[in-house]
DNA sequence: ATATGTGAAGGGTTTCACAGCC
DNA sequence: GGCTGTGAAACCCTTCACATAT
């Protein structure tokens, strides 16, 4: 109740699905490399291998959007590019602010993915005030207490978040407060929004906290499963639990305190 | 069929379903902050508002891994990161490789968040020799001559791709012959790897074009849906798409040419 | 009294398989 | 003949609601 809402529908779209949605810009992906290659017309098949999906799923996807295929033929790869396009709102450009110029954000700010599907970079905003006026990515770095002005008069809609997590909220309320609807937070934290706005959130550790995971079990099957380590220890077990978790907790704060980058509110 | 398979479950783990393998990293870093304030025991409630999830979903998720909790009392904190570092994988120490040390790849490891969850950077690998020898992050960069000795020596099944997307598959080839079997891929493409590969992909431009969907939507709606332009456009208007393509693909493209990040092989 | 653990219901997503159209 | 578009089946995930345990 009193957390914040993390990935609506937002008014549930006009019934295009959302895992559909997260497929379009695959799609979109693919389409333009074969449009670079004036490639004329693809299969559902072809489609499908190059954006890494299976054809069936891609075909009821497009089936959500109209029906821009030709039985028989397949997609006008031309044609499609601008339907999507036009359905993910790329056909305007979206100006967008990052806030948080540190290594991430010099790194998106850098990032071509971003200026070549529509989206541009209005502002790039940093707390530290040493950061003021030090171009980045061709953009000069504007300090933290411009920042509803900044959203004000660009008609920014967009925000991103690439700051430490403990001033991410902050960061996020003033960027509510000053007319954003969408966030991308790339802080390790829940940011709690009013009703209307979306966040996404890429957390890079947890990829690759999932990817330990199948790791894990992939060295495990070699052997057989070890699963006497990992059936449901007895509740007896917590007692040696404060050792054993201080030893984790111990290894995981590591040699330093690399913990503040880390800590939420 | 030929399609590199983008996400598997696995061997299916050992039925831990994939969601909630996914959600486990977000409740141990709300569990970590908990045990960083010395919070002794956290309610499902507490913990799921923490998390940014419903209460009913994180009891489930934990259902899946045992009975840690008690009952009228609610789950020991410090028991709690001991069980989900352990089921993650966490509680060893797992060496990874970062190749391609552009802003992000630079950005990556510099990521606090890597080294505190038991990631540990064991080498930083690029293809540029100017930048062989040069410390990021503390660390030496070594040239990708050096990849299959480094991935062996160190045993390294876990490879962080941040190159451009037009080496991002040879590099995974590479990778993946040299012994690693989970990938983290920032490049923009579709990687194929052999069956019991793990790749997950992370791409920071789909992010915001699912944002974008979602903000027009929102725009559109205040003047009620307007549909007409939605509803499936008859087949007669394939003929103006030449141009209308045209002038999408020339915002995309931009004023220079930010296209070479983004072209898949 | 309070909060977990879990069958059962509900909703969404993927896959199948084939009718329909070129 | 070949490929799209789509009902129907299968599957997975979420949510409900309450039995169960402390």
């Amino acid at each position: 109740m009193a957390t914040g809402r993390t990935h609506r529908p937002a008014t549930r779209s006009r019934g295009i699905p959302e895992a559909t949605v997260a497929r379009l810009p695959l799609y979109l992906r693919a389409l333009t490399a074969l449009s670079e290659r004036s490639v004329p017309t693809v299969s559902s098949e072809e489609l499908a291998a190059a954006a890494g999906v299976n054809s069936a799923k891609l075909r009821k996807d497009f089936s959500y959007l109209g029906s821009y295929g030709t039985r028989g033929v397949g997609y006008d790869v031309e044609y499609l590019v601008y339907q999507i396009s036009r359905e993910l709102g790329l056909t305007q450009d979206w100006p967008v602010v990052i806030v948080g110029i540190g290594n991430l954000g010099a790194a998106l700010a850098n990032y071509g993915g971003f200026a070549s599907r529509g989206f541009r970079v209005a502002a790039l905003i940093d707390a530290d005030p040493a950061m003021a006026g030090k171009p980045v990515a061709g953009i000069a770095v504007q300090h933290t207490d411009e920042l509803e002005h900044i959203i004000g008069s660009n008609g920014v809609s967009i925000g991103v978040i690439a700051t430490p997590a403990g001033a991410a909220q902050q960061v996020c309320d003033r960027l509510v407060a000053a007319g954003v609807t969408s966030i991308l937070n790339f802080a390790p934290t829940v940011l709690t929004v009013p009703d209307g706005v979306d966040v996404r959130k890429v957390d890079l550790s947890i990829e690759l906290q999932i990817l330990a995971f199948h790791e894990q079990r992939k060295a495990g099957e070699e052997g057989g499963p070890e699963s006497g380590a990992a059936a449901p220890a007895d509740r007896a077990e917590a007692a040696a639990v404060g050792d054993a978790a201080a030893a984790v907790g111990g290894d995981r704060k590591g040699p330093d305190g690399d913990v503040p980058a880390v800590m939420p509110a």
